[in-house]
DNA sequence: GCGCCACCTTGTGTATACATAAAGCAGGCT
DNA sequence: AGCCTGCTTTATGTATACACAAGGTGGCGC
């Protein structure tokens, strides 16, 4: 964190990933300013630093704003991203370590206790498992770009993924398919880890369209 | 070119493109500034956003260089470059339009005719023509966002695979897989184009470690 | 003579000031 | 009264100045 332009950027990731930033929000310069009490070059270098991973949109005059896809996009960065976490589960089959088998039998073992216990509630709580779960299948693939290129992709679908998590029956779904993924994964399974992790990411027509509904 | 940064960034990009920057160059701040007759603020910024996207990394006190992978990282973004290229010639052979269709024709072609009335000669026009064939299949999947993650990513193997076209029977070979890939594509199959992109673009480990020695 | 310390130079980050372009508002003209 | 035009305000891009840190070099001391 030596230099305050990095501090602006991790700021901002988190909060896109907290929730408290969401598609469409406007991100004012000038509040940034005041909130880090830094000059304006920073803060102009951090937006066009995440602007360049897509996450940020400038408009000529109106400021920056998260990016918030329209539908063609978001089914484009979909298609992307299922590729992507598919190709992941898919070396993490062949690739994972002993840590990294201890480290996905927790992650999906609370996932299942969440889902047996909670049932539908706390969605918010299932979210952060659902993040450990994808984070943990990612670093067994043992590919940091390709980790990076994920979790920029993911945080363009962040708040939609978030929101889905709020109706019935998403979280008991959810926990049992990542079950499949992981016994796939432990099994060596390549092909059909792979298979089974882009159809769980990708998400069926109506689905997505209840959260582009929801976000709007 | 409104803006000065966005000049400097697709310089950069221009010049990584033709092989007038390569991997390990140092990028001087303020010859970049005489050379445009710009402060250092919008080249700063070029140099920032152009980090951001992993093409170039700036040391601490060494100025910017070219982004140049260890043996480790080439293979890793070689694996994703890869799986995206094949997404994308899978998702050709289900979308490519009309017009599509004629570039595709066309490009294979003049591959082909490369090939077979120049043999090895002139590797660097066959690489313009194969970049051509790549960027075609890509805009027929129809997919902004993965056009753009493989426009990227092949800036970063991009200086490796120019080079791979000095070897004998590499021009041979590639403009074959070309007209296969084409083939498939427009016959639409979808599985088998995948398979064939992501072949064709995966080196074998023998001709990657010739690249890397090359560029070393 | 060799080694250590200090100063200077250079590079890099940050702040600030300035200029330009666009948008909104008001006033005048038709 | 409505529209057009001009002015003002604000935002954004760009330049420049300043400060701090690091590394190199030269001089001085041991």
């Amino acid at each position: 964190m030596a230099n305050q332009t990095e501090t602006i950027l991790t700021s901002l990731h988190d909060w896109i990933d907290a929730g408290r930033l969401n598609p469409g929000d406007e991100i004012d310069e000038a509040s940034l300013v005041q909130h880090f009490g830094v000059s304006r070059t920073p803060v102009r270098e951090a937006l066009m630093q995440i602007e360049a991973t897509g996450l940020v949109k400038r408009l000529p005059r109106k400021g920056a704003v998260v990016f918030k896809p329209t539908l063609e996009e978001f089914f484009a960065i979909l298609e992307i991203h299922a590729q992507l976490e598919g190709q992941a589960a898919g070396l993490a089959a062949r690739r994972i370590s002993a840590n990294g088998r201890a480290a996905l039998q927790a992650v999906t073992e609370a996932c299942d206790e969440h889902a047996a216990r909670l049932g539908g509630a706390e969605p918010d709580a299932y979210y952060q498992l659902n993040l450990r779960f994808h984070a943990t299948v990612g670093e067994a693939a043992s590919n940091p770009f390709l980790l990076d290129l994920i979790k920029t992709n993911a945080r363009k679908l962040m708040a939609y993924y978030r929101a889905r998590y709020r109706y019935a029956g998403v979280i008991a779904e959810s926990a049992r398919d990542h079950r499949v993924i992981a016994d796939l994964i432990l099994n060596g399974d390549a092909d059909a880890a792979e298979l089974a992790m882009r159809r769980h990411v990708q998400l069926d027509q109506l689905t997505a369209m209840d959260l582009l509904a929801a976000l709007a």
